[in-house]
DNA sequence: CTACATTAAATGTAGATACATGTATATTCG
DNA sequence: CGAATATACATGTATCTACATTTAATGTAG
């Protein structure tokens, strides 16, 4: 099933905005697809996101704003984010001696076994749908991509 | 700007996880331009989608469920987004006298109006954004992640 | 050292989203 | 026909998000 089916519409204006809603849909389809694996976990995606980030980081604690950054969706609410990790025990934030402005946060044990769990399956989604791209298809859509963001983070930073 | 350099991330697991990434990563940058195009007329990006699924239809009027099929984020929302677009006087909606169940959509002369002078906008932003791909890119870009779309459209299937 | 600006994070708030339930109409089948 | 089922849409509700504001700590200029 190709766009034009999924979307039931036949005609799209130019390939730039066919690749754009491509782009739009398919990311919507993945989000879905994860959040159904992490669901029964009692975790979304962006908290996942976050526990993956804390665990890259192999035990040095991070302030909340470079975790922000390093995010899919650097949205404003990484707070709540992090109070929801705490709540669950996955996660602990303690105020920064040197600047007590800041927060160092750092992943816990519990956190850890979670994310152990869950690197299976997540690599079986990614696996499965990327399933039909031979490795040249990859790298020239991971390329493709690459140069896309590099439009689209020059288009954002002209605007702010 | 890669995307090791957009998440300040060095390695990731998989080409595959990579290009899951990129996707997520890209589709919120285009999701963040496009709502700054269409923030200022007082639209969201679903709303948009509406009007302009609504537009395609040339004048015969829709079903809310044919809509929701169409959009790029087929929630159960479709409804709300319908009475904004009512409230704002851009669509119209009445019960469909052959079936009392259902709703028929239709867009009005303003909402047409208020797209007319979108059109112009949105289609620079696709073009920036895509401005660095060649012609071959965009067709493999688009025909990959056709492709993706084509597993995720399995993976969901199966599993509703 | 004090006043002002800047930074880091948390919080307030309106609106949007996901998911479940409700309500009215239509269809099926005994 | 009429009870049970199915369909189309609307609504309830908890949570999440975007955006603005607040609080607290640090940096800086006079």
């Amino acid at each position: 099933m190709n766009l034009e089916q999924h979307l039931s519409q036949s005609n799209f204006s130019s390939d730039e905005q066919r690749l754009h809603l491509h782009i739009l849909v398919v990311a919507r389809q993945l989000g879905m697809l994860a959040r159904r694996i992490l669901q029964p976990h009692g975790i979304t995606p962006p908290q996942y996101n976050v526990l993956r980030i804390l665990r890259g980081q192999k035990g040095r604690p991070i302030a909340v704003q470079s975790l922000a950054e390093r995010m899919v969706d650097p949205s404003s609410n990484t707070s709540r984010i992090i109070d929801k990790l705490v709540d669950k025990g996955w996660a602990d934030r303690q105020v920064c001696p040197s600047d007590r402005r800041r927060a160092d946060v750092l992943i816990t044990h519990s956190g850890l076994t979670l994310l152990a769990g869950l690197d299976e399956p997540m690599s079986i989604l990614f696996q499965n749908t990327m399933s039909s791209l031979d490795a040249t298809q990859l790298a020239a859509l991971n390329d493709g991509l690459s140069q896309v963001l590099d439009s689209t983070d020059n288009l954002i930073e002209q605007q702010s």
